[in-house]
DNA sequence: CAGTATCCGATGCGATACTG
DNA sequence: CAGTATCGCATCGGATACTG
């Protein structure tokens, strides 16, 4: 791509961090992803080798080093301190994105694998139960192969699962991709999605009371 | 362009804001650009038909209307206030890009016309002198076609010409197109730039001495 | 002044396959 | 797991010319 030609810092800041993808990068790396395939999840319609590309660029740039430890070969993507410095341009789209972006989602941008992931980034393990706990979250609207998951919830790790992790499970979550959309991004509460029986749940009335405590949102729910 | 698939409201946010040209049709606008030449003159790269595109995708995402007064066909392209809320965006961005680029600007980004339109926005009418003034910018190091400015105050006016307006000059600057966009930017004091010889300036004392409070400067010239 | 219209070329990017 | 390599198409956008 060519630059802009112009010596003001907007349009030189634009030239790196405009191109396809790159905020959304930046965006994983802010939240806290280091690995490739971390990264990955974040942009799942992005192609491995644009990725890679694109990990070049924003090194080049000196937004982020990529680390390889000698012992392991498992490269890890940190930003630096000026990749830090990016937050206030990705958090104030985020921002306006929540404030005007009016109208309903478009169908093709619900993304279950994609909201899972950022839920269980998001999970509060402090305010969540002791000792494990299983979440199966089931989408009815969704087509058989992408509909289950199961969420693991031990001490402060928490896992995503696509097959039944087998240790039981202590509470079901029943609703669509669109409401727990609308959920987890603060459209919509989720008492009155649970009122209107959009999002049923089942399970022992304790987990079921403190479920939403430790559920989590998206950054960007409060806005 | 397709979308992100994404329903984070930063992915939103950058399916309209990056695409290319956008943030600095954005950032003229925030400027405080309303016409259409007005706004090539701010981007002056840019291809017309590419500038409407952009300002009718605008126009769309609701981010500025378009106003035709009804006894001229003089539009005018107006931030909404979801344009306005845009402004943190490009702000950070414009912080960002001062902290952070480093190096000396490459020669290509270097652009008498753009330096010299934003000069003539950001000149401070209130600190000028009453009256008409004159300053004559030359560039020494450009070609004979694009080195000569002159800009002329007057009252609340400022008025940029390529010709000499014929009114006399009051004061006359001469120094190269780096060292000047360098001070503009803030990466180098005018004091400093005028010791070493790389600013040149011809005229009353008095003038001389008052010239840097009107000059003006880069909106991120402070970071 | 404020755009449209047209054309064409580069290249960005998606898809796919492959590797240590 | 963490990438490379290759390929080919679509489309973006630059250049240019034209208009009321």
């Amino acid at each position: 791509m060519e630059g802009y030609g112009q010596f003001c810092p907007v349009a030189l800041t634009a030239e790196i961090l405009t191109r396809r993808w790159t905020p959304l990068v930046v965006r994983e790396l802010l939240c806290g992803s280091v690995r490739f395939n971390e990264l990955r999840r974040g942009v799942p319609r992005m192609s491995s080798s644009l990725l890679c590309t694109r990990l070049a660029e924003l090194e080049d740039a000196g937004i982020l080093e990529r680390i390889v430890d000698d012992d392991g070969d498992h490269p890890e993507y940190h930003l630096t301190d000026a990749g830090l410095g990016l937050r206030p341009i990705i958090e104030s789209m985020g921002v306006w994105g929540k404030r005007w972006i009016k109208g309903d989602l478009r169908e093709e941008d619900l993304d279950a694998d994609l909201l899972m992931w950022d839920l269980r980034r998001r999970l509060s393990t402090e305010n969540a139960p002791d000792g494990r706990t299983v979440v199966h979250f089931h989408f009815e609207d969704r087509p058989k192969a992408g509909r289950d998951y199961w969420v693991v919830v031990d001490c402060d790790e928490v896992d995503l699962c696509r097959q039944d992790p087998g240790y039981g499970v202590d509470l079901h979550v029943v609703t669509d991709l669109r409401t727990m959309t609308a959920v987890w991004r603060g459209d919509e509460r989720y008492a009155e999605a649970l009122r209107r029986g959009d999002v049923r749940i089942r399970g022992p009335e304790d987990l079921r009371r403190s479920f939403p405590d430790w559920l989590g949102m998206s950054l960007f729910a409060g806005v």
